[in-house]
RNA sequence: GCCCCUGUAGUUCAAUGGAUAGAACGGAAGUUUCCUAAACUUUAAAUCCGAGUUCGAUUCUCGGCGGGGGUACCA
């Protein structure tokens, strides 16, 4: 049994009476203090009916009396510090040995299935550091779900249609003289964005000329001969025309050929694909059944509506007056699909948290429409990326692009190893390799380890910093503990010896056993940091044990074993952790 | 205006309503006969303001003040 069950079932018996979980409050005992478990007393003072005190006291001596595991205890103030035995520590080191993928829940065949949508890229630019939050949020989210048991079906939908796809169209078109990815030698997403950037250049510099004319803004939007024609393009590709068509899907496949290459790097992928040029039709249709059912209304200009305000929301546009689709329309269309691709359970939308409302809208929407799944869909909205100078703005080129900060990442990390004359008996494929994964490992704990509704700053010069609560550090302890056990390996594997140990011992295998917990509540609160921030606590709890306990130069071959499993179980727990989070682990470095 | 998120050391981040609010970076001072010093040790430094609920509030409620986002034909 486990002993929170022992400690409640005795206090029950102590008390002749059954007590809710919640009245039962341990936890791990403060350092400053001596035991590992504490019971907060406060909440049974209505039931000892004595002074927080004498109510430790008692519950102290009956525990220390019926269960064995408990040694001793002290009591400060209203906390009853336990303190559990040697024996009860190698058993749970033991647990963990022996249990193979230690914190990991298998998929059972009727789990649940859970649908993560992320990513959600539009092809007429690269990917920047906002997309690489939602990229590795929604990647570590599935690994999470997957490790507590669910199946996981890992989406994306490429926003490939609209009037900005038809802008980087219509600018390479004019401007481009042909030029390819292959002939610039830029990659495809690369090529598109640079001329999405000069589409708005030329289009500004058109707007200045009317103003200059003595035009309002307004009208001047109005007269833009450039805007009409992107306007003209979509038309035409909505219509189906064929060269239209033919020149997107070109200059589409170049920008997927380009996303691919980036989500390779980072160590993301996808079990299905939607494509917005697939959905927004089904999108459409549903909004027009709904029209016919009156859940909708239209306006006299034929534009599609819904009132919302019975809910305590707006109204909100459906379809513009010239019958075309909105952002809403195509989400509707999505949704439709995915739900009759798949027995899904649980919908969770990985996306930024300026779409809250949407997603409160959509929810409502799909609703109304009759799909029961849309009160339950989930929107893990994740905060901003700001820099150190403030937000990025593409006007101003102060965004930082996805294939440059990896780079960039990689890069130092080599610089660093070489420096540090880290890697100087590997060869250079193995040193690069190495490289890739401390660089990468630390961009990725450097955006997860943050609560994820929470806005962030992202410094470009202190996240290339592998010391401390980062990655990297994280990536050298698992390195580290490797190089012990090539050195040596416990000599038996299975049962220990009822060996003394240390605090520090003690306290890395009750780290240890916390992981489970860990997992679960990652995944009931959708936060990666919760298991950033577990396996950089476990790893600096290492670090300190292995700087106090030399392991190779023990000479009590019991001691020495016990540190090599305990060394062993602390890499298999920060390996698991680090997959959970989607970060490799080296095996030196 | 209305709605949502947010406010913790100089900085970037932690803290199921629990003990003296933790780390890291930066600052100051140290530690290599040792298995990896990308490490370890010591040190100074913080809960926006005001009420309320509670044995106990960084956490919950209300009111201010500050920051961010959204708000009907952009996605």
């Amino acid at each position: 049994m486990e002993i929170q069950t022992s400690i409640h079932h005795q206090i029950e018996k102590l008390y002749g009476q059954n007590i809710a979980p919640e009245a039962i409050q341990l936890q791990k005992t403060k350092k400053e203090f001596e035991g590992h478990l504490t019971l907060v007393v406060f909440p049974l003072l209505k039931i000892s009916h004595k002074n927080p005190e004498q109510t430790a006291q008692e519950i102290g001596a009956h525990l220390q009396n019926q269960i064995p595991e408990i040694t001793s205890f002290n009591v400060i103030k209203g906390f009853l510090n336990l303190t559990l035995s040697a024996n009860y520590w190698i058993r749970l080191l033991n647990d963990v040995h022996t249990t193979e993928h230690f914190g990991i829940r298998p998929v059972a065949e009727n789990a649940p299935l859970v649908m993560i949508e992320y990513s959600s890229p539009n092809t007429n630019k690269p990917l920047h550091l906002g997309h690489i939050r939602n990229n590795l949020l929604g990647y570590s989210l599935a690994e999470i779900m997957k490790a507590n048991g669910f199946k996981v079906v890992k989406t994306n939908i490429v926003n490939d249609r609209g009037i900005h796809i038809c802008k980087s169209m219509l600018a390479w078109q004019r401007w481009g003289n042909g030029e390819t990815p292959a002939s610039s030698g830029k990659k495809g997403d690369h090529l598109i964005g640079d001329y999405y950037v000069r589409f708005d250049q030329e289009y500004k510099k058109e707007l200045n000329d009317l103003k200059a004319k003595g035009l309002s803004q307004e009208e001047a939007e109005q007269q833009s001969t450039l805007m009409a024609d992107a306007r003209e393009m979509l038309r035409r590709w909505e219509a189906g025309d064929e060269a239209t068509v033919a020149l997107w899907r070109t200059m589409n496949d170049w920008v997927y050929a380009g996303f691919d290459e980036t989500y390779k790097r980072m160590g993301v992928d996808f079990d299905k694909i939607y494509y917005e040029s697939q959905t927004y039709l089904t999108g459409k249709e549903k909004v027009l059944e709904g029209l016919q059912k009156g859940i909708f209304y239209r306006k006299d200009d034929g534009s599609v509506w819904a009132n919302l305000t019975a809910d305590g929301l707006d109204e909100k546009l459906l379809l513009r007056a010239d019958g075309t689709s909105v952002y809403m329309t195509q989400d509707i269309g999505t949704a439709s699909l995915r739900f009759a691709d798949y027995p899904i359970d649980r919908m969770i939308y990985v996306v930024g948290n300026e779409q809250n409302y949407h997603f409160q809208v959509l929810s409502l929407l799909l609703d109304k429409l009759g799909f029961e799944f849309g009160k339950d869909l989930v929107h893990f909205s994740y905060g901003m990326v700001e820099l150190p100078e403030g937000k990025m703005k593409s006007r101003e080129g102060t965004v930082v692009d996805a294939d440059d900060l990896i780079d960039e990442m990689v890069q130092t990390a080599a610089d660093m190893s070489k420096e540090l004359g880290k890697l100087n008996d590997c060869t250079p494929e193995e040193a690069q390799d190495i490289a890739r994964m401390v660089g990468l490992g630390a961009l990725k704990y450097f955006i997860l380890k943050v609560d994820p509704k929470k806005n962030m700053v992202f410094n470009p010069k202190e996240s290339i910093d592998f010391n401390g609560n980062t990655g990297p550090f994280v990536q050298y302890t698992y390195a580290r503990i490797q190089s012990v056990l090539r050195k040596a390996s416990a000599t038996s594997a299975a049962l220990l010896p009822a060996t003394p140990l240390s605090d520090k011992e003690t306290a890395l295998i009750q780290a240890l056993a916390e992981f489970p917990t860990a997992v679960k509540e990652a995944a009931d609160g959708f936060s990666p940091a919760l298991i950033a921030n577990y396996v950089y606590d476990l790893a600096k709890e290492y670090n300190q044990f292995y700087h106090d306990f030399p392991i190779l130069k023990e000479s009590n071959e019991d001691v020495r074993n016990l540190r090599l499993i305990l060394s062993r179980n602390v890499g298999k727990v920060l390996y698991t952790g680090l997959s959970l989070l989607g970060i490799e682990a080296p095996e030196k470095m």
